[in-house]
DNA sequence: TTTGTATTTAAGCAAATACTTAAATACAAA
DNA sequence: TTTGTATTTAAGTATTTGCTTAAATACAAA
């Protein structure tokens, strides 16, 4: 399916059009990286999750099961896919691994957690 | 299942504990507010859609099937998502309706077409 | 009116999500 | 070694998602 749809209106504009086709072209890449982070944070538990591991530096799944009222299999596995996707590392201390934001998406998700806590004031 | 899963390890601080649980509480709305909004920037084909509108300030559900090479349904039920979301509104001229991002989003919005632009480049 | 265009809606379906419970790991402590 | 703790993994399941095709709307033009 491509390019069998086209209007026939007449305000279409065959410019426009492979104009836009170009830019989603050369961002392929971008669009497929920044949705798969978008998505992760887009559920509401893992939010939290992210909220309260910069908040806090570093949390176990077990406190995080503790704090949002969820079974420890539940919160273990949307830490692995928050580390599948390179959101959050591990680090093992005793028997304990503490989870913490990699550096390189805090500061995507800051602007998140700044509009969270205008929200709250409102 | 609340408070069945707590650790018995000695690190584990029951005030950090209730401070995180306090600060998920007061913000329980702003987590679903926001995590909404997110799940539906976080789908790649919604992504684009809105990048594309904004950068050409309003396409009609025609346009966007032919530039993206999608069945027109299929781009309908996601613009109906972002409307149902308050993420676009629409407006009508002959036969054809147009969307645009309302402006109360286009700040978040941005911050994602930032780094976008910024993936790009690298 | 009849015909055609732009769009939405409905129904169906395969795949993905997010949980559950039970079992498996890994390892510290007794 | 045996026991217990923290965590992960696996299997099962109900729900959601994102498409498809076909039908329904809405309305402009002939």
């Amino acid at each position: 399916m491509s390019g069998g749809n086209v209007c026939i209106r007449g305000e279409a504009n065959p410019v426009q059009i492979n104009d836009c086709r170009q830019k989603v072209a050369k961002n392929e890449s971008a669009f497929a990286q920044l949705s798969a982070v978008l998505s992760l944070a887009g559920n509401e538990v893992r939010l939290k999750i992210l909220y309260l591991l910069e908040a806090e530096k570093e949390l176990c799944p077990c406190d995080l099961s503790d704090i949002l009222g969820m079974s420890i299999p539940a919160i273990s596995q949307h830490l692995r896919k928050l580390k599948d996707g390179n959101i959050v590392s591990s680090r093992k201390e005793g028997q304990t691994i503490f989870y913490s934001i990699r550096p390189a998406h805090l500061k995507l998700l800051r602007s998140f957690f700044k509009i969270i806590n205008q929200l709250e004031a409102i």
